[in-house]
DNA sequence: ACGGAATGGTTGTAGCGTCAAGTTTTTGGT
DNA sequence: ACCAAAAACTTGACGCTACAACCATTCCGT
């Protein structure tokens, strides 16, 4: 029960932290930071729309919005798969790059002063196993496994 | 990193988890019925504004929202309160005592099933360290310290 | 090789949360 | 005693998310 009050709290705490650094510091919500983050990180800076859900932990329908508005920003830009014509590929652009680029400094400096910093490093670890026996009952099928867990996937 | 990725995922997963079984099974989302809960358990069912926004980690203007829907819907009902004139009491009507006690037996299975019965012990208490170390940073002002170390306060 | 099911994605709508602004009452300094 | 600042809400507007419906393409069993 204590440990469920925590949680609770944590869940409802963490998305405001998170986001108001990054609204107010580089005019994103932390779930656009992630898809922006999530495809830099992918070769040719490019990811189809449902292996770019599966790293956000999202839904299609919620990253098929999020990604227009990113489009009409500039920052990213769609383009239909070759290889399979029902699937649409995003890729970051250069404004896209230079927005993660410039958005990463103080959004890990948050993280670390906001959280990471407030546990020991054996905490830090057996948050790792906590985080990975949650994840199983939460996302059974293991769709974002290759988030958490990349050696998979 | 690995910690942060497995957190990260945890947040975005867990109130789609919770909300879809309550929104499912008693017409409730999970913020909603945390709402009800906090004032089934005080005195009088009955809690100022500003403390139900302490222990639900939300905000006024969020709260206030909420309550006026649920008022809508019969399960609380507001007055203003006699000692302060500036403040408004929350109080569970019958309809809404009826529906957290509904709710309730549903809600508990799902958190048991989905979330606690994947940690052992011991890890549920290292859960409870590491939430009390992470909501010490996260809610530095210790505004709704009331929820997860009742002791104080 | 054909037809139904599954996959991949988009869009409209309705509901919820955040932010900024406003009102009223209380507190505190002088 | 007075006035400014703070506390306690409420409200309206706007943006984001979930849900459901939809279309197109690919897979697969027979």
């Amino acid at each position: 029960m204590a440990a469920w009050l925590r949680l609770i709290a944590i869940v409802e705490l963490l998305p405001g932290v998170l986001d108001s650094q990054l609204r107010r510091d580089a005019g994103l919500s932390h779930f656009e930071y992630f898809v922006l983050a999530m495809l830099s990180e992918s070769e040719g800076r490019t990811l189809r729309m449902t292996a770019l859900a599966h790293r956000t932990n999202s839904t299609l329908a919620r990253l098929s919005h999020v990604v227009r508005r990113l489009e009409d920003r500039g920052l990213v830009e769609r383009f239909p798969c070759p290889e399979d014509a029902r699937a649409t590929n995003a890729r970051l652009t250069a404004a896209g790059w230079d927005a993660v680029v410039a958005a990463a400094p103080g959004h890990v400096a948050n993280v670390r002063g906001n959280v990471l910093d407030g546990l020991s490093a054996e905490q830090v670890r057996q948050l790792t196993e906590i985080g990975d026996a949650l994840l199983a009952r939460l996302d059974p099928k293991g769709r974002m496994t290759a988030l958490y867990r990349p050696e998979d996937s």
